[in-house]
RNA sequence: GGCCCCGUAGCUCAGCCGGAUAGAGCACCGGACUUCUAAUCCGGUGGUCGCAGGUUCGAAUCCUGCCGGGGUCGCCA
């Protein structure tokens, strides 16, 4: 029998040439339509079509009709047992047991290689995630989308995209501005001022914000650097003396620290950009002289909003961007009243630098909170490049719980938990697993109770039980039959004929849908299928390991079978495999032991 | 008020580019350890898929309206 890597495609293909014999040149958008899927109940076999379903009114046949034309065709398949055309419509496979063992030996001998695929083709991905302001440590809330766009990137690239991983550092702000005042305010308090916290705060454009411990090192540091020459008489100097270098540091520190956190969450992305350098570049004057030169840009008057205005709300001609012609809900703004450029502004040359450093697709992880934002980025990049696009993972809201308590993020209450203090309580894999456990647009709850706990309830713990089982076994067989026989590759040889009980069927029929479960969660930009399926795999092994409890000759060691005992092996082999495959998207080490 | 996301078992959530009898964990009830790790497994109880229409062979899934929760609405990013 042939190998293949992904048991499904190749079904998939019998079934669309089966198809092509029966209803020659049907049109690719209705063949695209068509799956080949892990069939609902045993008694339907092991894989399900909809392709008569799907092809009946092009192919004028009556879906049942078309089935069983379909299913004769198919029969002669040679991983195909049996095949009939059930309920509406489908064609219900049974596949011979060689051809989910024949995946052994592929699986063993790819290593986390297995379920790569070719689907991106190369095409240029730029994931672009965190994008923190650079004022102050992380938070928990930051963590989410971290997390999400590491695994999605990831994911991408096991799916044959050509990925890049950025962070998108807004350091040209106000806020950036506010940092450089507090940071002068721990400087001077380093350097002994006499100045009590609310003189000087007064004297902040804006109020002195940043008031957190963080900055003190910061002060302190600025103080060792610059002595006393950045203040007067240990009092606050005019601003030209002293802000910029001030900003620079605090940021430069601010970096630091938020790149330390990335590091301890295993994020390790390889494109900084910095938005003050493309302000400074000219990158957004530009990029708004070109959209002017495309007619897409004039100065104008906004309705107001619907419903409640703000206070200060007046009619007012700004230069604004043609978003609406673009798919936006209204023109958008690009330049404040003060004649400064618009967040929006320096994000649209943002992104015209992604498209003119190559990429094709730009996928922006961003909290919930800027959905109101998407449509006019979109809008941007259209207008931008026709041919490029831009998708944007909009991460929800995570509630943090202790024990089923909400706990309250408030920086004053000392409640406020950074990505750090999760990281010491919880641990890198569990926050990484865990962050994928639902889908991104979903609200969360995250328990730090249950995150650590170490039972069924946990999924990290559940998924890594399974794989630290598969270890112990394969520690012990190595020691009754020797390293080299139970390596990954010295198990790709063995005979497999005797795995024929139902669970080690099952687990095999898991094992055979990772490539297609992968390529499907990398399509649908959804990386926590990744967390169902392992979830699954576990289980499914946990089922295979109890039934060596019922009955000792399931059992994967039997001294007196080798013959035996090397194919179960190969299964619990391969099963670590793809365990370890799905982790390594997730960035979560594989345990190989929990005691 | 406009726009976006969500609403599925008592709880936390999968399933959603239409497919067969809607799934899992927790909780609750009852079982399985002379262990290849019981941090596991087996069985049971539990549903008007927010409501109402529509589209069609078929809707938790698509469309419309409503209800409920969250987010957002020029000079924050």
């Amino acid at each position: 029998m042939t190998e293949f890597h992904d048991l499904y495609a190749h079904i998939r293909a019998q079934v669309l040439a089966a198809l092509q014999q029966v209803a020659p040149s049907l049109p690719d958008a209705l063949l695209s339509k068509i799956e080949v899927t892990p069939a609902r109940e045993p008694g339907q076999g092991d894989m399900a079509s909809n392709v008569a379903l799907v092809a009946a009114k092009a192919a004028r046949q009556a879906p049942p009709k078309l089935a069983t034309a379909l299913v004769s065709k198919l029969q002669e398949t040679p991983e195909i047992e049996s095949v009939e055309a059930a309920g509406p419509g489908f064609v219900n496979m049974r596949l011979r047991p060689e051809a989910f063992r024949a995946l052994l030996p592929v699986i063993l001998r790819d290593g986390t290689a297995y379920g790569d695929s070719r689907i991106g083709a190369g095409a240029a991905v730029n994931v672009e995630y965190v994008s923190a302001n650079p004022t102050g440590p992380m938070h928990i809330g930051h963590c989410r989308g971290a997390v999400v766009g590491d695994a999605l990137a990831n994911l991408l690239a096991k799916a044959g995209y050509s990925v890049t991983k950025e962070f998108y550092i807004n350091d040209a702000g106000a806020q950036v501005a506010a940092l450089a005042w507090a940071a002068y305010w721990r400087y001077l308090q380093a350097i002994g001022t006499p100045l009590s916290e609310e003189e000087f705060a007064k004297q902040v454009p804006g109020g002195l914000q940043y008031r957190g411990d963080y900055l003190i090192p910061v002060g302190e540091a600025l103080a060792a650097r610059y002595g006393e020459s950045l203040a007067v008489d240990r009092r606050p100097a005019p601003p030209e003396g002293w802000f910029d270098t001030v900003r620079e540091f605090a940021v430069a520190e601010m970096m630091r620290g938020i790149r330390e956190d990335l590091d301890l969450l295993g994020v390790r992305q390889e494109a900084f950009v910095s938005e003050r350098a493309l302000v400074e570049a000219g990158a957004v004057d530009a990029a708004i002289e070109r959209l002017g030169a495309a007619g897409l840009i004039y100065e104008g008057v906004l309705e107001p909003p619907k419903g409640k205005l703000p206070d200060d709300w007046e009619a007012r001609p700004q230069t604004l961007f043609r978003a609406a012609e673009f798919g936006d809900d209204t023109d958008r703004p690009l330049r404040k009243s003060d004649g400064s450029n618009t967040y929006f502004a320096n994000d649209i040359a943002y992104h015209a630098g992604k498209i003119a450093r190559g990429a094709q697709v730009l996928i922006d992880i961003w909290g919930a909170d800027h959905g109101g934002y998407v449509k006019r980025m979109q809008a941007a990049v259209r207008a931008l490049a026709p041919d490029a696009i831009l998708e944007i993972v909009l991460c929800q809201i995570v509630h943090v719980v202790r024990g089923g308590q909400p706990v309250r993020m408030s920086k004053r209450a000392g409640t406020y938990i950074t990505l750090r203090d999760l990281l010491e309580e919880v641990g890198r894999d569990a926050v990484r697993f865990t962050m994928l456990t639902r889908k991104a647009d979903a609200q969360m709850e995250f328990d730090l109770d249950q995150v650590v706990a170490q039972t069924r309830e946990n999924p990290v713990f559940y998924v890594q039980y399974a794989h630290a089982r598969c270890r112990s076994v394969l520690r012990l067989a190595a020691e009754m039959f020797g390293a080299e026989v139970v390596s990954d590759v010295g198990l790709a040889g063995a005979a497999l004929d005797t795995l024929q009980a139902e669970p080690e069927l099952a687990v095999l029929r898991r094992l055979a849908h990772w490539p297609r479960l992968a390529q499907a969660a990398a399509l649908a930009r959804e990386p926590h299928r990744i967390a169902f399926f392992l979830y699954d795999l576990a289980s499914d092994f946990h089922i295979l390991w109890n039934r060596g409890k019922d009955d000792s000759t399931l059992r994967f060691l039997q001294p007196d079978r080798l013959a035996e005992t090397l194919a179960r092996l190969a299964l619990v082999a391969a099963t670590a495999v793809v365990i370890r495959s799905g982790l390594s998207v997730m960035g979560v080490e594989p345990a190989e032991e929990l005691r």
